[in-house]
DNA sequence: GCCATTCTTGACTGATAAGTCAACTGGTTT
DNA sequence: AAACCAGTTGACTTATCAGTCAAGAATGGC
């Protein structure tokens, strides 16, 4: 018998917990459930994570670590300021689109949704997501800000601007989630530019 | 011995089960945990509601029900449009800074979080916050129309704005949750004004 | 080949979850 | 006073939860 898979039980452990949370939540998502489907025994999860809470951070972690190269991509500056937020809202639609054919529901944004729920309850991964929403924020500021000193947009306070987009956009994703409906995600675009004030000729 | 209290054991599960799934979660609000706030017998809970999922619409519904009065009265018509959304803001702020200091953490919005809490998971307690989010929305609509029949504002599509204004309002709240900070929640009417263009003399 | 370390196994514990139930209470009806 | 009934009581069941543990397997260094 060769080993059938070499050593990724960390691994499997670690995205089985992000679709399960993210797919039903984290008081719904257990251990042995997420044990199950990473095809893992119970002694092997408590051996790589000392608790369900500490496993969630990790996932978090490792869950962005991943996403983080698309994330500067997309915000490269090689690209204009506003054709950044347009590819990034369309690879969002995209996936929500393919997450809402895969599980029959719309699940929205699993930061805001676990956020959410357990922020008053669990200290370390309320932080966790605050930072994580932190990097966000920072990759809308910097793309609101270099659309206004090229006046394509009238932004004199980015970082405001972006709290206001962060909040729209992740609202809309919310929506989506507990309309079960995959049209708040789908008109992010355009209520983005809308905010941003694009199209509206603007001579201040 | 006179009765203690009236007939009142099942508005007093209702008050508990909200509060207690507004502080922490539905997942972490336990029956018992409900009943024990409610100074009551988990008999007691079960020969008014058949379930626990069940008791969350009631309960819903319940606050939703003497909530609106006030609504009405803040929406009313006697009210400037854009007066109707600042003093709706204003109340929001103070019950949020009331019940940040009464439970030491700030709890955001009980519909935005339960409904994606839960979204996926409960169709029943779904569909009542995606009702309830639609009577938010005919408010904001209604206000924002008639702020721009009025040219206090130019919003040619005031439901596609109430949208934007709802998300970005729900946005806000939750991430005054996951950050538990008051900020984002004070910040709520500066930021609506910049959705909605006021102050920004829109010539157009 | 040998040993130490890392990883795996699955049964186990104690706590707590939602929901059930038969007996009981006290006021109202007849 | 007898029957009635909405409401109350708290112990009970069954299931599942997070977390433990001792023993065994695979691995890699020497």
């Amino acid at each position: 018998m060769s080993t059938p898979r070499p050593n990724d039980t960390r691994h499997r452990l670690l995205e089985a917990a992000t679709s399960l949370i993210w797919e039903s939540s984290y008081g719904a998502a257990s251990v042995e459930g997420i044990c199950q489907r990473a095809g893992v025994n119970k002694g092997s999860f408590y051996h790589f994570f000392p608790s369900k809470s500490e496993l969630a951070v990790a996932a978090l972690t490792s869950e962005w670590e991943a996403r983080k190269p698309q994330w500067d991509e997309f915000f490269s500056p090689l690209v204009a300021p506003l054709d950044r937020l347009r590819r990034w809202h369309e690879r969002c639609v995209e996936e929500q689109v393919r997450l809402a054919a895969e599980n029959g529901f719309v699940v929205g944004c699993p930061l805001f949704s676990l956020g959410s729920e357990v922020g008053t309850q669990n200290e370390p991964i309320r932080q966790k997501i605050d930072e994580l929403l932190g990097f966000h924020l920072c990759y809308l500021e910097s793309a609101i800000a270099e659309a206004h000193v090229r006046q394509h947009i009238h932004a004199p306070n980015p970082a405001a601007k972006a709290r206001i987009v962060l909040s729209y956009v992740e609202g809309q994703m919310t929506r989506a989630r507990i309309q079960n409906d995959l049209a708040p995600v789908r008109e992010i675009e355009d209520g983005v530019f809308d905010i941003l004030g694009v199209g509206a000729s603007c001579v201040h």
